[in-house]
DNA sequence: TAGATTGTTAATCGATTAACAATC
DNA sequence: TAGATTGTTAATCGATTAACAATC
């Protein structure tokens, strides 16, 4: 698994090709060639030759890839093989929602801590942990040595709370948030801003695709 | 507003501007420049007057632009003046989570209905509706007239559920499952695969951004 | 008018696709 | 060996950036 140069595209794509090789390995298919992936993905068999060399040979001449092994390479590209400590920061209804989304555990990201603010919440448990006064983070961090924190509290308070975290030594930030984050050094932030899907959703629908 | 041909790239940034547009308006300020919005928004000010004059002029030489005017524009492409009739299908945790999502009903998405399979949530109320039995959208979709449905079932359910939700008129469909929908015919489809954005986040950890 | 800044065309860059030699 | 299909280089396409004339 030697990185050439990997252009942030090809990173992106990779969660799709990982979901697509799943549904195909639990159909029972052992090998598959690039263009008949290309035609259930509906990219060309180029790209998907392209992209997978990025990473060093996987496929075979004559024969394709063997979908079990591509299939878990990827997975160790994502780092999917790996164990992450997550922390919720914002225990409110998506806050809640995510600490209990199913396929979370399931790929790694095990919950060791929730904080808020409420004392309506505080206390409270979440997925097998109590919620605690975010105050304590400077106190807890250190013991629980998470690894990604999960943002989804009020725009007005997520830069702050951002910098708090990196300081605090957190690797990567999930941001629910409103806020641009900028990333403190160090710290990657995924992005998920839900309301751009839903402009981008309303446009189309507007326009008419 | 005229449409010259846009670019999908295009129509993707629209909602960051939008976003960062607020936040100036927020601050009061009445015009700014692409140069001073670019350093903002940490893109360069010739992509900015590329992606604004799609859509027509709406900047003046030696001055800039019109913050509120800019803002304003850009929400009438977005479709953001218009309200929507939307439907939770799948009202568990995360469903729950966005029909609460606070955001939602400002910008003109309007909860009016929501729908389940489990005999525990049916009956119980979610944001001012009450949740029925999917069984009965044949009958409740065309009293409602949903514009938006809100996608949040289980995988293996998805597909079938999608070509439910397009015969019976829906335009748009908001994706939260794992499954990837290919999109009926004139319905069209805003995938939000969290788990994607969570496999991303840990690529970059992993592998040191 | 002079200065500023857009709208727009041209140049560059990167990403996608096509083609084919290498090889299983 | 012959056929299939990859790995990889070259060609194309699209998107981003630079430059500058138009104009407020």
């Amino acid at each position: 698994v030697t990185d050439k140069k990997v252009s942030k595209a090809v990173i992106k794509r990779l969660p799709r090709y990982y979901r697509y090789l799943q549904t195909i390995k639990n159909e029972g298919i052992v090998r598959i060639s690039s263009m008949e992936l290309s035609t259930r993905m509906n990219v060309t068999a180029s790209q998907i030759r392209q992209d997978l060399n990025c990473f060093g040979g996987f496929g075979q001449q004559g024969y394709g890839y063997n979908v079990e092994q591509l299939y878990a390479a990827i997975g160790e590209i994502l780092g999917l093989d790996k164990q992450y400590k997550t922390v919720i920061i914002g225990a409110g209804n998506l806050g809640r929602a995510l600490a209990n989304y199913a396929g979370f555990e399931r790929r790694g990201f095990n919950l060791v801590g929730a904080f808020d603010v409420s004392d309506d919440i505080i206390g409270t448990m979440l997925n097998g942990v109590e919620v605690m006064h975010i105050d304590r983070a400077d106190e807890m961090f250190p013991v629980l040595k998470p690894d990604i924190a999960i943002l989804t509290i009020p725009q007005r308070y997520a830069a702050a709370t951002a910098a708090k975290l990196a300081r605090l030594g957190i690797k990567g930030i999930w941001n629910f948030t409103h806020a641009e984050l900028n990333a403190p050094e160090g710290v990657y932030v995924e992005d998920a801003h839900l309301s751009d899907g839903l402009m981008t959703l309303s446009h189309h629908i507007t326009s008419g695709k």
